[in-house]
This record gives C-alpha cells, structure tokens and sequence, in this order.
DNA sequence: TATTGTTATACTCTATAACTATA
DNA sequence: TATAGTTATAGAGTATAACAATA
C-alpha cells in the first residue's frame, strides 16, 4: 500500500486501481483458456463477436468490423470467411464503391446467434445457475457493461 | 424473453443466465484481445499466470501449475522455459523422485511481477481511473473474484 | 502400470507487409 | 493519393500424440 490509512480521497480516485487490473488480468485470462475450448462446430470466440455486432449494427462492411472489434482488417477478414463458408453470413458488392463489401447475417446466422441452448452457453450457464447466488449472478450482470467499456477504453 | 412478467422464481433461479452468459463471453473476448496486444519484454498472459500463481503458492512443478491454471502440461512447460531463459523462473531437480521437476520464482521474476507500473497495468489502471466511477471501479473489484470462480466451474 | 516431463506436429487467432482494384 | 479488401508470412498460445525416464 502507498497511502496512509484514512485517506479517504486517495481510497476513491487512485488507490486501488492497479491492484483491480492486476486481478482482472488473471482472472479473464484464466476465463479466456476455458471459454476458448470449443466444440466442433460452435462458433469461437471471435466468430460470435462478428455475427453480434451484425445482429446489433445491421450489415457494414469488414472493415468497420475490424475497427468495432479492434482487430486488423486482415483478422476479421479471416473471420468473416469463414463465417461465409459456412453461410451464416453473405456478402453483397456494393453497386456505388466498387471496392466494398457488405457482410450481412443469413437466416442461419441469426439462428445459430440466437440458440442459447448452443453447448457453450448452456455449460456457462449452467454454472452461474449451479454455482452462484442470484445476487452474485446479478452483480456479474452489472459488471459485463462495465468490462465492454473498458475493452474499449484501453 | 421466455418467461411471463412477475414469476420471480424463474427470474432468480434461472431466467438470466443464459443472458449474462453470452454478455460475458462477448466482454471478455474484447477485453483479451486488447490485453494480448503486448510491449515487447512485457509478460504475456499466460506468463503473468504462472508467476502469479508460483508468487501465491510458492514453489511447485509444472504439472501442477497446468492444473490450477486449467491447460495442457505440454502448454505450461513451454511458457515456463520461456521464463527460465529470461531467468524469471528457477528449476530445481526434486533430489526425492527424479521425474519431477520444481520451478520457484527467482528474485528478478518476483520483481518483474510486483512491478504495478509495468506498462500493461498502467495502462488498465489509468483507464479505470480515468474512465470509471470509484463505484464502478468497486463494483468491478467486486465481480472479479466471481469471475475466477466462474473460470473455475466450468 | 502410472506419473512427470519432453518433443513433434497442427490449429486458431492475431499481426505486419505487400499487393490489387477502385475512388 | 487514399481506401477496401486480399494474399503471404510469422508468432503466440493452445491442443493431441508419441516418447523417455522414473516410480
């Protein structure tokens, strides 16, 4: 500790904010290692997060993905292959810029997007069910905005 | 929404879950591909993982360290000989049982994770500073041991 | 046989650099 | 020149399989 006890000023606006990013970093890391085994078939992490942003901002192009995402062009380009291979996105030219590429999500897309019952939520899931206090679920609600916004304020 | 206005039983035993499981699996990928984003000579996360965990636990073999931190022995043997060449880690023969192998943090590795200004917690910690309420930053505090757990349930 | 650890190989996700096509 | 996208290549982090040494 850096600070007397009773610096109540220093308590609110410095204090303990490396001691929380250090215990955020292992702790999203050690999440990251689990949420990451994947099922065949189930969308990875990175897949999911391209077919969210689709769902939630309408078609755009990979660019603007990867800006989203904060990821290289060149990364959410894979991604977005992939996705295509499989149909759950579709590209359309677009007619007025010959060098864009609109991606939108298929019916199948926004299906697979959709089924909360897919292995890797209903395995979270069941955790906080199982494992967690409807308290402590709720406070873990609170905080995921919380995380978004930090993801994008680093 | 699955479930009709007012049944408070469902609302607490279950409704959310799956809600705040895709939440957080959206949150925590944005948030690792920022962290991943490294200086060179910083510690990756999986390096940080193990000092860590060799800080709190004191000195054991790689194994075990594979264990706690949920990956393969092959993936913890490679980051810990990546630490030991920076000499971060120490190996030391058990004179007992000549399969095993114990790592204990040497004084530069001990150092090298203490320090709270490395570059990558400055960063996070000005963030939280900077962008955040003193409750938010509590609140985050708060979800993070929930978080661990969460690692550790599924 | 079981356990500890290593080596070999491959996959996913990411990056940078260099290129093409279009504006 | 600048922008959208692709291709090529590399590195980190993970996995599984096969092996050697020790118990």
């Amino acid at each position: 500790m850096t600070t007397e006890p009773g610096s109540a000023e220093l308590d609110r606006a410095e204090l303990d904010t490396s001691d929380v990013a250090a215990a955020l970093r292992e702790s999203i890391g050690l999440l990251l290692r689990r949420m990451r085994q994947q099922q065949p078939g189930e969308l990875t992490l990175p897949e999911n997060a391209a077919l969210t942003r689709l769902n939630r901002g309408g078609p755009t192009t990979s660019s603007a993905l990867a800006k989203l995402e904060q990821i290289s062009p060149q990364s959410m380009g894979a991604t977005l292959a992939g996705l295509e291979a499989r149909g759950l996105v579709a590209r359309h030219p677009d007619p007025e810029d010959g060098r864009r590429v609109v991606l939108s999500l298929t019916e199948t897309g926004l299906r697979i997007l959709q089924d909360k019952r897919n292995a890797r939520n209903q395995q979270l899931a069941a955790a906080l069910s199982a494992r967690f206090t409807p308290d402590e679920v709720r406070l873990l609600a609170r905080a995921t905005p919380l995380l978004e916004r930090l993801a994008q304020s680093i």
